[in-house]
DNA sequence: CAACGTACCATAACAAGGTTATAGTACGTG
DNA sequence: CACGTACTATAACCTTGTTATGGTACGTTG
């Protein structure tokens, strides 16, 4: 019945699996102790004996869920367009929200399924920290490679990648809470942002509109 | 001992009153029907037979979550310089979330303490739609005096409002939840992104930068 | 080889919290 | 005065996180 995959899988790995697959088909109101353990088929325990508790499987989960997207993000091909890489790092980005909009919910979220979080809940854990930390350093890394070519005026990268971020994120969270519902999100909103947000860091207007354009094309190892 | 407030007021505003309150001092953890009864003065059934349940309360709360964001943003003067106004909007906006960042999580995000949900979830609900929408529209208004007024290249105010939405949305989320932790986030971030955006979308980077310098000032009615 | 400790797991009981059932009170209306 | 409606309190029910307890498998050690 469970989703879970791989039999060679430890139990901790495919009760953090269980959960996210749960996460994205039925919604976090199924995320529970007993349904977890029945999924991978065991006893409740599981849970205590492998995490302690519901809320350190999650923040497992959550890191689970910035891995996924760190994965995600290095299949992106580094071209010779440093700006293109950008978009199709967003793109993907994107993508990876869309595939399970729960997940990514906890992630960036301060709440959690079951009402519990996953600590104090001001600064993410260490683990949790360099887990979102990686998946920041492919922007970082495309932002230094857009300086370099001087697509963007010198500066901080980490200042950069925090910028495109938050556009990022901030684009994604409303669509997924449906506020964009209006409007044309991609072609409204995100690219002529993305453009805007360029040209502003230095790029000239026709190079940035030519080199998101190109996000869609094929996305093979340069 | 509660911090309700008003006793004039009705059982059902007490509530969400007491709830909002709660989500300030005590986070999500507390949000449960014993509690806010008791917060109130009142028995369980109170939940139950003005809300329906503790889903129902919680989109009340959400919608009332957004009628404080519209209050205050409407608070933001107008002035002749429709660029300062949009950087006011976005400290107001910034500011309201710091206020109560559980409440902000829940008005944006897809989960709610409980565990449980308002609905289906991808379509607010009539009434929330247009709570937020009224906040939105003092972007789109301050979108359209800048378009007006020459600093911002003429298209859809909707769409630009849109773009500044989700960098408000983006930077704040990521920095609630403590990602932007070891970057100045104001001066880094926000002020940075928020001209260089403006620059995109036509502003000359002099006026832009000047502009955002002058919203720490005085606020008064125009 | 036997005793033993440890890792792992199932069963069952406990406690907290959402929800429902039931019934009572107050009050306006005929 | 009879009656229906709005509101409220009490208590029970059910689900779910958690803990207590005990059992099995297996490697280690004497």
């Amino acid at each position: 019945m469970g989703t879970t995959g791989d039999v060679g899988a430890d139990m901790r790995s495919q009760l953090v699996a269980a959960t996210v697959s749960l996460l994205a088909g039925e919604g976090p109101g199924v995320i529970q102790a007993r349904r977890l353990a029945r999924e991978v088929g065991a006893s409740t325990m599981a849970v205590y004996h492998y995490f302690g508790g519901m809320p350190q499987l999650l923040t497992d989960v959550r890191e689970e869920g910035f891995r996924r997207l760190d994965a995600r993000l290095s299949e992106v091909a580094i071209t010779d367009d440093p700006v293109t890489d950008i978009g199709r790092l967003g793109l993907a980005y994107r993508q990876v929200a869309w595939e399970n909009p729960h997940l990514y919910d906890l992630m960036f979220g301060l709440s959690t399924p079951g009402g519990y979080r996953p600590e104090a809940h001001a600064p993410p854990a260490e683990s949790d920290r360099s887990s979102s930390q990686r998946a920041y350093t492919h922007l970082v890394d495309a932002a230094a490679r857009a300086i370099r070519a001087g697509r963007v005026r010198d500066q901080d990268p980490g200042s950069v990648a925090a910028q495109f971020w938050s556009v990022l994120h901030g684009y994604v969270a409303l669509e997924l809470s449906g506020h964009l519902d209006q409007l044309d999100g991609l072609n409204q909103v995100l690219i002529p942002m993305g453009i805007n947000h360029l040209v502003g860091l230095g790029d000239a207007p026709e190079d940035a509109t030519n080199s998101l354009e190109r996000i869609n094309t094929a996305n093979a190892e340069s």
